[in-house]
DNA sequence: TATAACTTTGTAATCATTACAATTTTAAAC
DNA sequence: GTTTAAAATTGTAATGATTACAAAGTTATA
């Protein structure tokens, strides 16, 4: 469920095709607040999928990614992870952990200086440092 | 020369010794407005330094960032960009070309919730799109 | 049922980065 | 100015995330 409606609706109203595998990574996504990476998505599903491939969940993704269901974080450094919220909000990756938190903040409220004629399509906050499980 | 003072003395001071291969990466660092890759760099110097090898330059950009010499972009996706600026500033890579802009901005005019306990070391606010070369 | 389009799968590449040990350079002690 | 130890550099070989690609499976439609 999100937005009230299910995965599988949620996937039609963007133009993709709810096919099983689908259904359940982007159930695994919405879920999780761990912003996972493939190979988390990949392990936590071939508990229940014994014939998902890798391939299908790196695919997966980059259809998500491209028809809008899910951000592509680059913060991790050695691997992409993905957010199930669009909704605009920040980053926190702790140094220590790895663990990537989120947290609510309005960059409409920046000013850019040096952007005319620029089209900007995503806008990314993210923080590095420890977070409080750590400190 | 950097704030007035030489590349030299620049290392010094943040308590790195100034070799020659690291007084010329970080040269090219503080040169170059294209935010480049470690490959980037080390196909630039060397074409004058034909001994110089990639391990070097990639514990040489890890060995900057420890030390504050230069920002680490983790915003490319598939590489490790670096940034000679450590003035705060915002970044804007384009889908198009890969080009990584700088633009000004002051992230002191956000508020952040749900951070409480957390240590913020680093801040990064950039954006994704076409850049006016590309439009 | 036949056919084409779409999905998934597995294996084999690719490519950035890191590990590691050997060599070279630098600086300090004698 | 040697000797010696520490620091820096180098090259090769791994690692690990991601992508390419082709085969096999599935779905929808004519």
């Amino acid at each position: 469920m999100i937005n009230g409606i299910s995965i599988e609706e949620y996937l039609r109203q963007k133009g993709v095709n709810p096919s099983y595998q689908r259904i359940r990574i982007l159930e695994c996504l919405v879920n999780s607040k761990s912003h996972p990476s493939a190979e988390d998505v990949y392990k936590e599903l071939i508990k229940e999928i014994p014939t998902l491939s890798k391939t299908t969940v790196y695919n997966t993704l980059e259809l998500f990614a491209d028809k809008g269901l899910v951000l592509t974080l680059s913060i991790d450094g050695n691997q992409t992870r993905y957010d199930g919220n669009t909704l605009e909000h920040g980053h926190f990756i702790c140094e220590s952990c790895n663990r990537v938190y989120d947290f609510l903040v309005d960059t409409d409220a920046l000013t850019c200086e040096g952007l005319d004629g620029f089209v900007i399509k995503e806008k990314h906050f993210y923080l590095r440092g420890i977070c409080s499980s750590c400190v």
